[in-house]
DNA sequence: AAAACTTATGCACACGTGTTCATATAGAGG
DNA sequence: CCTCTATATGAACACGTGTGCATAAGTTTT
C-alpha cells in the first residue's frame, strides 16, 4: 500500500522550482525573471511571469532576506499607547512613508509599560532599522541593537550615543512660547501639568516652563505629574485646581492632558475656558483644531518629524558608520480658543 | 599582498556557527540550546547561552521561518486611516494581543485608498495570517491569499468565502437601537448621515436605519454620504441641516462623523445639542465618554471584536481546512448627553 | 546478564532564494 | 577567418537555521 500522501499541515507554498517545472525553464531563469536588469530572453521572461501569475507564485521574502547582502526590508517601530492620539497619528505617517520606500513596518505597541521581551524578541529578525517613538529606552535594547549593528532611530528624545540618530522637538523653546502667550493674555498664576516625570520630553518641557516663568519675573504656582493621558490629565488637574483655586492658567505637557484638564475644569469645577482659566497644550493633535475643541497649543510638527526620521533612516542605511545625527524640530504656538 | 579583508556593507551578524566555535561545541548544540525540550546537557546549555549572550547572538528569525513546518510568526494587519480613532484603538489592541502570543504584526495603513501594491507585496512573506480591518477588500487580494493558502480574517464586514473568517458588529441591530432611542426622546424627523456608500458597514447601518424608521411608521427626512471622517461629517451635516432645517435628529454612521456634525451644528448653525438637535454616533470610541464630549452612541465592542479575531486566528492556525466561521458581535446603545 | 529505554551529540539535509561562475551562442569589427 | 563583446543559460553555492538519522553512552527493567 504505497499510498503515502505526504500530509503537511501547511499546504505547500508555490516555489520557484514549481514555476520552472511548469514553464519548462531552469529555476535560475525564474529568479532572473523577477530580477530587474538580469539577462533573460524577453519572451522567456514574459512566459515565466505568466506562469507565475497563474500559479500565484511570488518570491518568498524570507528566503530573499536571508541573502547576505540583501536587506530584510523589515523595520520595527516601537510606539507608545495608540489611544494617545499623537502616537497614533505619527504612526500612521510612518507606516505610509515606510511602505512607500518598500520597507515593512513591524509594530510594537508599548502601551504604558515597556515591552522588554517583545522588543528583544523582534531583534531576532535582521531588521533594517528600528524606530523608537518617545518614552524611555531600555538600555539593554540599545545594547542589543549596537551588538547586532541594527540602526536605531529615536524620536521624541535625544540619545547621544554612537550609531543612534535622534529627532526631537525643541521642547524648552515650546514651553517658552506657551508661557509667553499666556503672559501676553494677562495670566500671572500659571501652573504646569506634566507627564511622567522620568521622561525626557517632560523634563525638557518642565525646565522650559520654569525658566520662562522665572525669566518673566513670576514664580510657578504649582506643578503636577500625570501620565500623558486624558484621564491622567483630568485627575491631576482636579487635584491641582482644588488645592490652588487661584490658578488662572494651565500649561499642559501634551494635548490629551490639556483636554482632560479642560473637561474637569468646565464640567466639574465650574470654571470657564478661557475666561476664568487659560489652557495650553502641547503637540497639536488633529482634533485640537476641531471647532468644538479649539485647543490653543504648541505644534510639534508631525510631518516634519516623520520627514526627518525618514531622512535619517535613508542616510543611515546608506552609511551605517556615519556619525550620529541629531535633529531638533522647531515648535510653534497655535492660537485657538482656550488661552 | 594577501591582506584582503572581506568588506561587507552589513557588518556580519553573529551566527550560530560563531557561538559554536567560541563555545567549543557543534552548531547543532547551539540550536538545541535555544530549543525548548531538546536533548542537551544542562551544563553545556548554560555555557552556550552564556557565550551567546556575550556575543549578542540570537537565532535569525528569517532562517528559522524558512523551515518548512515552522511558522514565520508574521501576521499582516491591513487597517484604515489611523486618524480615524476607531481604527487606531482597535489596532492597538490587536498589536498587543498578537505580540502576546508571539506573533509579529506587519502593519499596512490603508488610509483612504486601498494600497493594492502594498497588500500584494507583503504577501511575499509566508504570513501566518492576514487580518483585514473593514473597508472594501480587493478581490485579487482574496484570490492571492487563497492561492497562497494564507488564512484571511476580515473584521468590519462579512465575507462569505471558503477559508475566510469574519467578525462584524450586527450593524442593522445597532441602527435599530439608535432609532428606538431617538424616537423614545420624541424625535420624529430623523436623518441618516452615512459613510462611504460602497462599504458594507454603511450599507448595513443604512438599511437598519431605514427599516427601523419605517417600522416606527415614520419616513426618513434625508440621507447623506460622508467618508467616516470628522471633516466629512462636518461638511455633510452642514449641507444636510441647511437643506432640511426641520431635522431634529441625526443618526451618524460612526462617531467621528457624529462629532463633525455636532461641531457644525453648534458652532456654525446655532443649534443646541441635544435640545434642538439629537445626535447619535456609532462605535463608542474612547473619547465619546469624555465629559466634554458625552456622545450618545452605539457601542461596537472593540474588546469583544479583537477577542473574536484572536479566537478565529487560533482556530484557523490549528486547522487550516476548517469551515469558515462568521461572528456577529452584539451592539449596545450607550446613553450620554447628545440625544 | 541481556534487553529496553532515555539522554547526548555530530553529521547532513532541507527550507527557497539571489548570484557567481563557467560555458555557449550570436553579432560586430578588423 | 579571428577576436572581442553582448546576451543567454544552467549548475552550484551561500545565506542560517531546525531537525531526522545514526551512533554512543548511561540508566532502568526483565
Amino acid at each position: 500500500m504505497p499510498r503515502q500522501v505526504p500530509v503537511s499541515l501547511r499546504p505547500h507554498r508555490i516555489t520557484a522550482a514549481d514555476v520552472a517545472r511548469k514553464a519548462g525553464v531552469s529555476r535560475s531563469a525564474v529568479s532572473r525573471a523577477f530580477t530587474e536588469g538580469a539577462y533573460v530572453d524577453k519572451e522567456k521572461r514574459a512566459r515565466i511571469l505568466k506562469v507565475a501569475a497563474d500559479l500565484g507564485y511570488r518570491p518568498n521574502a524570507l528566503a530573499a532576506g536571508l541573502q547576505g547582502k540583501g536587506r530584510s526590508n523589515l523595520v520595527a517601530i516601537v510606539t507608545g499607547d495608540l489611544v494617545n492620539h499623537y502616537d497614533g497619528e505619527i504612526l500612521a505617517r510612518m507606516v505610509r512613508q515606510l511602505t512607500a520606500i518598500g520597507k515593512w513596518p513591524v509594530v510594537l505597541n508599548a502601551g504604558d509599560e515597556i515591552p522588554d521581551a517583545d522588543v528583544s524578541g523582534v531583534l531576532g529578525f535582521p531588521l533594517d532599522a528600528m524606530i523608537l517613538r518617545g518614552g524611555s529606552v531600555p538600555d539593554d535594547v540599545v545594547e542589543h541593537c549596537a551588538k547586532l549593528k541594527i540602526p536605531l532611530i529615536v524620536s521624541g528624545r535625544i540619545l547621544d550615543r554612537p550609531g543612534i540618530d535622534s529627532v526631537c522637538c525643541d521642547n524648552e523653546r515650546g514651553s517658552a512660547l506657551a508661557v509667553e502667550a499666556l503672559i501676553a493674555r494677562g495670566r500671572r498664576r500659571i501652573a504646569y501639568l506634566g507627564g511622567q516625570a522620568d521622561l525626557t520630553s517632560d523634563r525638557e518641557r518642565r525646565k522650559g516652563f520654569l525658566d520662562a516663568v522665572q525669566a518673566a519675573g513670576l514664580s510657578p504656582v504649582a506643578q503636577a505629574d500625570g501620565d500623558y493621558s486624558f484621564d491622567g490629565g483630568l485627575a491631576s488637574a482636579r487635584a491641582l485646581l482644588t488645592a490652588h483655586p487661584e490658578i488662572d492658567a494651565l500649561f499642559c505637557a501634551n494635548d490629551a492632558m490639556a483636554l482632560g484638564a479642560q473637561a474637569v475644569a468646565t464640567c466639574e469645577l465650574g470654571r470657564t475656558v478661557p475666561e476664568s482659566l487659560s489652557i495650553v497644550g502641547f503637540d497639536d493633535i488633529a482634533m485640537a483644531r476641531w471647532p468644538t475643541i479649539a485647543l490653543s497649543t504648541i505644534r510639534n510638527d508631525m510631518d516634519m518629524t516623520v520627514t526627518q526620521i525618514m531622512r535619517l533612516l535613508a542616510a543611515r542605511l546608506d552609511d551605517p558608520d556615519a556619525p550620529p545625527q541629531t535633529v531638533r524640530t522647531e515648535p510653534e504656538f497655535i492660537a485657538r480658543g482656550t488661552h
